[in-house]
DNA sequence: AGTGCGGCCTGTCCGC
DNA sequence: TGCGGACAGGCCGCAC
């Protein structure tokens, strides 16, 4: 389940391989992610060379001259390294290959994935524009994620797994922070005081830097450029460990559904 | 404006 | 053993 921490960890890994490097072909074998896969877009890339690659939310942008690929993971894409006669598996939809051997490889088991591109700036495409700040940039602060939290009675989880208050927290991650955050999930966004809101940023920052030093977690699909998986996963406090004595107070870790997703957390430590 | 939910996908697991 | 059904999950787009 790529969140930010496995987009960025897929982003440093190929990076190294793929800046100034010139595209020769790309194999697109699946016309379909999430959304169809523009025509003109294998015609339109290749030959170019890759000036830049960046993340934003959890989206990767790899620019040329022409314009900037717009890759999303979903829930289950996985970026690789490897030969451009590296033999396909099952679900391996698109191929970058380049002039020197090597090929950056996308996998997608579900197709939650999308690849497409845009010109001009990128951050002014439709799907980025309306981002929230990066929360490892100077712009999240606990008075940005206060006065963005008033007014919004929906769960306090749910509130900061949107990518129009925060990008890039996902399931895992929201559970994890929380937790350390001594908030619980149900509360109301707009519940929050000032000082928890600080608290809020701390740790959400705290849990995604870690977890990008980890490379990321690895609960099933997930894999590091080179194919090797994320350590995050054995850091976990409570998410997948409902029923599981609390990390901290031993008291027995509850699990509940919030908007659909499994919710885990600490009715002892967390109010 | 804020909120809630359907839909897109496939692999895995559970119960009959 | 085989099969249907539930589930997982990011996030757009729609309905209220």
């Amino acid at each position: 389940m790529p969140e930010l921490p496995e987009v960025e960890t897929s982003r440093r890994g190929i990076e190294p391989h793929i800046l100034n490097n010139k595209i020769n072909k790309i194999v697109i074998r699946h016309p379909t992610l999430r959304w169809p896969i523009p025509k003109d877009l294998a015609k339109r890339f290749t030959g170019k060379t890759i000036t830049a690659v960046q993340r934003r939310g959890k989206f990767l942008l790899l620019q040329t001259k022409v314009g900037t690929l717009m890759l999303h993971l979903g829930m289950s894409g996985v970026l690789r390294i490897v030969d451009n006669d590296t033999p396909v598996k099952k679900h391996d939809h698109v191929d970058f290959q380049f002039t020197d051997g090597v090929c950056l490889r996308f996998n997608d088991t579900r197709r939650f994935g999308c690849l497409l591109y845009t010109v001009g700036d990128p951050l002014q495409h439709r799907l980025l524009v309306k981002l929230a700040p990066e929360p490892l940039s100077d712009e999240f602060t606990a008075w940005y994620l206060f006065d963005k939290s008033r007014h919004k009675k929906l769960a306090l989880k749910l509130f900061i797994m949107n990518n129009h208050n925060v990008v890039g927290v996902g399931n895992i991650y929201a559970n994890e922070s929380l937790f350390k955050a001594g908030l619980l999930p149900t509360r109301p966004a707009e519940s929050l005081t000032k000082p928890e809101a600080a608290k809020l940023v701390h740790v959400i920052r705290q849990v995604l830097q870690k977890a990008i030093k980890a490379g990321g977690t690895t609960l099933k699909d997930f894999a590091q450029s080179d194919g090797r998986p994320g350590y995050f996963a054995q850091k976990l406090q409570v998410y997948g460990k409902d029923g599981q004595p609390c990390p901290k107070c031993q008291m027995m870790l509850q699990g509940i559904k919030l908007g659909g997703r499994m919710t885990v957390f600490c009715e002892g430590c967390q109010r």
